[in-house]
DNA sequence: GTTAATTTTGCAACCGGTTGCAAAAGACGG
DNA sequence: CCGTCTTTTGCAACCGGTTGCAAAATTAAC
């Protein structure tokens, strides 16, 4: 159906090799020869088949985006900055779902049978062992948002979520709450984990400090409103530390319902910065997570390893730093 | 580096053609050979280059999925419903971020180029002239959210606009509102264009009912927000149609910072029926979209282009529903 | 056990490109 | 104008598969 190479080559009368050379950037072809071969093709509509040529050359410019936040918001951001960046430089992003699919074998197998050039893992939920597989399997991979380690088998970018619990412990004690509460995120996922750890860790020095903690099933809204609903039966704590700014917002609807206020009643502290936050009517003071660079430097790295694939791992960090809003009381 | 064919046959002891066809469904191979051979290719670890076979069988699975609505939270949940559906037909879908590119023929030649079955553009503000460039160049294609027509030019999957702007000016006139206007979307979208013509249509029979209208310039809170705020300052409406939900959040949140109530003091109906428009806090009357029945429709589509190219183009419309939540003043 | 009908297998050409190599063409110097 | 060096071009093999066709192997029928 589609115009080939061997039609533009007849119709210029010139070998296919020519016809190939003039569409490969590089190679050794004459001005005369450029332009008798740019008509030809012109003529007929020609372009050139990138998966023909991925077949010799071994680059299909394909990177996989590999999710399974597809209920976060901030998510549609991650992937518009992913796409976006990705088709600036050439390449074109094959998007995987990974929802309903936790074996990481199926996903490399699929890539590999597109020949991807590298994966990108955007998510904060996936275990490290994930990307590994990727690795193993001699795909270039890039972990976004993933969970950062002090001796990372694959490349890592995204933030200390430790640190973001140490921080979220030191901004509540500072407030003058002494009985604060850890409200997580789904129990399984990295991210929890670690801002659990560190955000204990800090309170473990102030021995006045009274602490409790629970989990939401899933970042979302339903699941954040329904755990708050849950503790406001039996004694709420008087500050607590979200696991993400939609699981926060849920939280502050469960609030406003009882008929308590914030941050008069309850203070709240989120995790993201996510568009939503800074809404009037929602206004929630959170820790802004720097999507934009982290994207950005993933895709860099991704970039970097394309040519280099055996690219020693590295973990890029980025810090993350308080957002004061309204739904913690103020500092005085 | 990865394995090929011809390394499974020679460990095999049997012919490339025995090879290919144990992994080609419908092909004769013997018991005997089949256990062989996938012996062999699990030794190996082989797993068939898909780009490869593609380009004789003259398919790829891979289906062009192309949107430039990044910003508009439904749109996750579109994405998260096509990836999904996509993949449980053995199809990839591979995303176009058409934000900051708006010439249809630069998409169609990388599509193209990368020999795409279909495309599926899923996007309300793109002129159905977007997705005809994909169909004069042969490659199938369903246009999502799109405008309908009565003679379509590709396979639109949608609803009905002009008749969802009619159904919100009757929502209006019914509860008694007879200082009513339009708040669009952005003006040079085909669904702004059509609610608003719905929307008066309907309108111009009650003569009693006095009309006005603007449009913010995007989909966003904050587009919402300002137009609301600027409006608020002379003379507001008693009701707005929004153009969209999270136009309508925006709209709600001006409001509230104004000091007037609602729907005491101005009735809001949105369209789309995000998930965000039933969290408590929100609770925003609007125009349900069967989004995952579109979706589901549109893949359908798809599936069924891929075996009949030339098929007869047709429009798929979903009816749209009223939900009733708390932000128009009861009928009483 | 033969022979015919059917199934399975391998050969070789092809899909749409790329690329090493050697031959052809141009450029340069004298 | 000739010889040499450099650039441009075409040939042919290859990338990793598929497939029509005919030969080989099975199976069925007698």
């Amino acid at each position: 159906m589609a115009i080939t190479l061997k039609e533009v080559a007849e119709r210029a009368g010139v070998s296919r090799s020519a016809v190939s050379r003039t569409f490969t950037d590089g190679a050794s072809v004459s001005e005369k020869m450029r332009r008798k071969v740019e008509k030809a093709a012109r003529d007929l509509g020609y372009s050139p088949n990138a998966l023909a040529s991925s077949l010799t050359t071994g680059r299909t410019k394909l990177v996989g985006l590999i999710s399974n936040n597809f209920h976060n918001p901030i998510f549609l951001e991650v992937f518009d900055l992913f796409t976006r960046g990705l088709q600036d430089r050439g390449l074109r992003p094959l998007l995987v779902n990974l929802t309903d699919e936790t074996d990481p074998q199926a996903s490399v197998r699929m890539l590999r049978q597109y020949s991807v050039d590298g994966a990108v893992v955007a998510s904060s939920t996936l275990p490290p062992g994930f990307s590994k597989a990727f690795r193993d399997a001699g795909v270039p991979v890039v972990h976004s948002f993933g969970r950062y380690s002090s001796a990372p088998q694959v490349h890592v970018v995204g933030i200390d979520n430790v640190e973001c619990g140490r921080m979220a412990a030191r901004t509540l004690v500072a407030r003058g709450y002494r009985k604060i509460a850890f409200l997580g995120g789904p129990e399984g996922a990295t991210s929890t984990q670690d801002r659990y750890s560190g955000f204990f860790s800090e309170l473990g020095a102030h021995r006045d400090v009274k602490t409790s903690y629970s989990f939401a099933d899933a970042y979302s809204f339903d699941a954040g409103r329904r755990e708050m609903l849950r503790l406001l039966k039996s004694d709420p704590a008087e500050a607590y530390f979200c696991g993400d700014d939609v699981l926060s917002i849920g939280v502050l609807s469960a609030i406003a319902d009882s008929g308590l206020r914030v941050p008069e009643d309850i203070g709240i502290i989120g995790l993201n910065d996510m568009e939503m936050a800074r809404w009037e009517n929602i206004n929630l003071t959170t820790i802004h997570q720097p999507i934009r660079q982290i994207v950005t430097s993933s895709i860099e790295l991704m970039v970097a390893m394309l040519d280099e694939p055996d690219r020693y791992p590295e973990a890029r960090i980025f810090p993350c730093s308080i957002v004061e809003r309204g739904t913690l009381r103020s500092l005085s």
